[in-house]
DNA sequence: GACCTGCTGCGGCATG
């Protein structure tokens, strides 16, 4: 076949002693040379890239190239540098220049790219953002593309990202006028149509789906922890017997990678590392090296080690815990077996009973070739950045030609006039864009939203190198070692756990604590040798759990007894089986389906365990939260998982009560339930930016983001046809609700991180917490694990008159720093000792000038008072107060003008309590002045 | 105890 092929690549793959191509670069090879768009399916290591890189090549060595000829784009900055090096050992001997292009790239090199244009350029989604919104003179370049290669595009599909990927392919078509070749890479992926059709957009090319059989086939064990003593000690002694070097040991948690290092360690084995996304880079490429060179023994990751990076030669996976899905499955146990006529091999180790269920389940889909198909999504978030792209890019562009350049993807196909034309009224609306006829032209909040220097502007302000991304960070504080970077880890685990002096692991070493900075998010860390550290826990979202794996755990139910002759099963594996199903035998109860429901009342909470879609559960343990919190508001808390949900209230069956409503009462529940959940607050935050958006959302002027936050929001974790129908299910007795014992399916549910309230009670939790005394930012943070900076925001509402449960702060004389403590228990706190002095001014025949502007600012009221005439009678000298509420209220020292800008500021302030924030306030610049 | 991914170009100035 390689005949094919042009005679330079041919003496080239001779040079290189490549004389037998693999299967997929054989299969792939014709339909690229015959200029046909191609998806390319097969696991990785399998040489996915030469086969679409060879046929290319041959293209273009046979003809003329001017740059850019070709565009690779991967999502990986690791592998667009291992790309580049693979790829310019062919192009360079045929005369083509390749360079790379991701953040990370230095300047330097960056600057070579465009001073001389490469044939091939290699970058991820974000660098082809850039290049086509802001790159004006480079962008030309593009007019010459005719290959464009998307690798790892499974990794792109129902994202956001990808979402951008494909409208910049459009973008590309409609600025190069050219319909080039596209290629598409993936891993084994179901509903493999989609993703070509995806991936081919607008092309009129003949389309091509080439699949590897390979990978198929592998060996696997399914083990169990026996041992009834410490879970940490069984785990590593399972995994370090099961070793089998080079090894990867796949977690489901950052945190499970180092406790399990830690506990290895202790065991005494050597050469062990671990590797996930909160280590830096230079941690995880040391692991890189050591498992390539064979130095590592093993390296204990998580999905970062999932994705297409070279790790060489691994003998053996172990999944510590099932993988959360079936293709997660077969990528993690892909990772070994490329030794020559390898094939993958690998072991999940359960530790909880109903983990062997799962195991089995995902490997009985495996076997049946059954996989997640990808999720469709339509983000108008991407629709609002694309269009602002497109603006950077014209400067001033017809509308029609917009709207036609996005509905050539197929992601946006079907977006209709009415949308586009309700998103280009709203973005006008906040200034992003100014429409001038039926032309677009870029708005005035553009760079005020996406900023040059962050510094200089208002907290909505980015940075303008965000515009071009689409993934969302939370806050987390850098650790490091002298200069050198260890990781990261969440702000408010910082805020939290963390104190100078600590002990804490983190990248497989012990550090102590030696200052944390908090403006600049920084903690400074020592190595340590000795003692024990505490491993952060980072609080991310959690891997949602295929919704084939229920459905499979019913499939083995229904064959009973049968699936402990599974061969892959060991004894301890069977024996956690045979236990699970026993209890329910026992208790003569059915084994678990989802046709019913188990409901067990323990002392704390109320059970409901099935095997259940886990976004139903989620939606119907956020109803339940709903119902709860109507009647008992504080302390409620929910657990949801594809093994059913629970609820932590015990008298009642809600489950039963919101079955029992109208059809039109349960729709009200269920969306009020999610649009009161922080996962809908988030998203809602996380697009409002792109829409112009600064500030508090406002029902009223901002249904557009509200409609898309929930539309979001739904489609990432809930469910409402699939809980309707469960519901009516119920009602109709179609499906059960069985009163027992606790099941074992049950105490999985239990097993569950518990869900918390939704931030909009968060006042009332606020306002219990402040209960009783006067506490710092941080101080209430920490209570309430509430990052400091969102709290801040809260606490300041929570001010104001309209608020049920309100706040004030005043300044501690003491530490000089602000507590915010209850309206009603303010004067409490100024006869209490704790506070004592920070309302006692040393002089109390002091005269200082008040300044009171009204809550609409329209009056402004100046009060002549020394604190002796308030400590006499403060309620008296109360109605002395021109006004009910102060807007804003400063105090001055008539003698020492200087003294203004250290004086306190107090909003919003009810007249009763003014007198003592008076008193605070002279006693605080007494102090300042007399000490 | 709950994953991962990404992030200014261009032109003009000064300096060696």
């Amino acid at each position: 076949m390689s005949d094919s092929l042009s005679k330079k690549i041919s003496s080239l793959m001779k040079e290189r002693n490549w004389t037998k191509m693999t299967q997929i670069q054989e299969m792939a090879m014709e339909p690229i040379l015959r200029g046909n768009n191609t998806l390319i399916i097969a696991p990785t290591g399998f040489g996915k890239t030469e086969a679409a890189l060879l046929p290319i090549l041959s293209l273009m060595s046979e003809g003329e190239q001017k740059p850019v000829s070709l565009i690779y784009v991967t999502p990986l900055k690791a592998l667009i540098n291992d790309i580049t090096i693979r790829i310019d050992w062919w192009a360079s001997k045929l005369g083509f220049v390749v360079s790379r292009k991701h953040g990370e790239v230095p300047q330097k090199e960056k600057n070579m790219r465009l001073r001389k244009a490469p044939h091939i350029l290699v970058t991820t989604p974000e660098g082809l953002e850039i290049d086509m919104d802001w790159a004006s003179k480079f962008r030309d370049n593009y007019r010459n593309v005719k290959w464009v290669i998307i690798d790892e595009i499974h990794e792109l599909m129902g994202s956001k990202r990808g979402a951008q990927l494909f409208v910049l392919l459009e973008r590309l078509k409609d600025f190069s006028g050219k319909d080039f070749q596209r290629i598409g890479l993936s891993a084994t992926i179901s509903n493999e149509e989609l993703v070509a059709n995806t991936l081919f957009g607008s092309s009129s090319r003949p389309k091509t789906i080439v699949k590897s059989e390979a990978g198929k086939e592998f060996r696997l064990k399914i083990r169990s922890i026996k041992d009834s003593g410490d879970v940490w000690v069984a785990s590593a002694k399972i995994i370090k017997e099961s070793l089998e070097p080079p090894t990867l040991v796949f977690t489901n948690s950052r945190f499970l990678t180092e406790r399990l290092h830690e506990e290895l360690e202790r065991l005494g084995e050597k050469g062990i590392f671990v590797h996930h996304s909160s280590i830096s880079r230079d941690s995880k490429s040391n692991a890189e090296e050591n498992l390539r060179s064979g130095k590592a023994g093993a390296v204990l990751c998580t999905k970062t080690l999932e994705l297409g990076i070279d790790v060489g030669k691994v003998k053996k996976i172990i999944m510590y815990r099932p993988p959360p899905s079936v293709a997660s499955f077969l990528q993690r146990l892909g990772r070994s077996g490329h030794c020559v006529g390898g094939i993958p091999y690998g072991e999940i180790i359960c530790v909880q009973d109903f983990d062997c269920l799962e195991a089995l389940a995902i490997y009985s889909l495996s076997r049946k070739g059954k996989l997640e198909p990808p999720r469709r999504v339509r983000p108008l978030d991407v629709v609002a950045r694309e269009i602002l792209g497109m603006l950077l890019q014209y400067s001033s562009i017809k509308l029609e030609r917009v709207f036609s350049i996005i509905t050539a993807s197929q992601v946006y196909r079907d977006l209709t006039r009415e949308e586009f034309q309700n998103l280009i009224s709203y973005l006008q609306r906040n200034n992003l864009v100014v429409v001038e006829g039926d032309e677009l032209k870029l708005g005035k909040s553009f760079f005020k939203i996406w900023t040059f220097n962050r510094s200089n502007n208002f907290v909505w302000a980015k940075n303008f190198s965000e515009f071009f991304s689409l993934i969302s960070n939370d806050d987390a504080f850098t650790l490091r070692s002298g200069e050198k970077i260890i990781g990261e880890i969440d702000a408010i685990y910082v805020y939290k756990h963390i104190r100078p002096g600590d002990l804490i692991r983190i990248s497989g070493k012990l550090w102590k604590v030696a200052r944390i900075h908090n403006g600049m998010m920084m903690v400074d860390l020592t190595p340590a040798d000795r003692g024990e550290g505490e491993i952060p826990i980072w609080r991310g979202e959690g891997v949602p759990k295929s919704q084939l794996i229920p459905r499979e755990i019913q499939e083995l139910f229904k064959i009973g007894d049968k699936i402990l002759e599974s061969e892959i099963l060991d004894d301890s594996a069977k024996a956690s089986l045979k236990a699970l199903m026993e209890k329910y035998v026992r208790s003569k109860l059915p084994l678990p389906s989802s046709s019913t429901i188990y409901m067990t009342v323990t002392d704390k909470e109320t059970v409901y365990s099935t095997l259940i879609d886990e976004r139903v559960a989620n939606t119907i343990a956020h109803m339940l939260m709903y119902l709860a919190s109507s009647k008992y508001t504080l302390n409620v808390y929910t657990r949801a998982s594809i093994y059913g949900f629970s609820i932590n209230i015990t008298d009642r069956d809600l489950l039963r009560e919101l079955v029992q409503m109208k059809e039109e009462r349960i729709r009200k529940i269920l969306f009020r339930s999610i649009l009161r959940s922080p996962l809908f607050m988030s998203v809602e935050k996380e697009i409002q930016a792109s829409f112009g958006k600064i500030g508090k959302i406002n029902p009223k002027e901002d249904k557009l983001i509200i409609k898309e936050g929930l539309r979001q929001t739904v489609k990432r974790y809930f469910n409402i046809k699939g809980t309707l129908t469960t519901l009516k299910r119920i009602r109709e007795g179609k499906i059960r609700i069985v009163r027992s014992e606790l099941t074992p399916l049950g105490e999985a549910v239990l097993s569950h991180a518990p869900i918390k309230p939704w931030i909009s009670g968060i006042n009332i939790l606020i306002y219990d917490a402040l209960k009783g005394g006067a506490y710092t930012v941080h101080e209430i943070s920490e209570m309430l694990s509430i990052p400091p900076r969102s709290l801040e925001v809260k606490l300041k509402q929570m001010r104001k008159t309209s608020t049920k449960y309100r706040v004030t702060s005043f300044v501690d004389v003491d530490s000089k720093e602000i507590r915010w403590c209850t309206v009603d228990e303010l004067k409490q706190l100024v006869n209490s000792d704790e506070f004592y002095t920070s309302f006692a001014p040393i002089n109390e025949d002091e005269t200082f000038i008040a300044e009171m502007r009204s809550i609409e600012g329209s009056s402004n009221t100046e009060l002549i008072f020394k604190p002796k005439q308030i400590l006499e009678n403060p309620e008296e000298f109360a109605k002395r107060i021109p006004m009910d509420e102060v807007g804003e209220l400063r105090i001055h020292d008539p003698v020492d003008p200087m003294i203004c800008n250290m004086s306190p500021r107090y909003y919003f302030v009810r007249r009763d309590i003014v007198p003592y924030l008076l008193l605070n306030a002279s006693a605080y610049i007494q102090n300042l002045k007399y000490t």
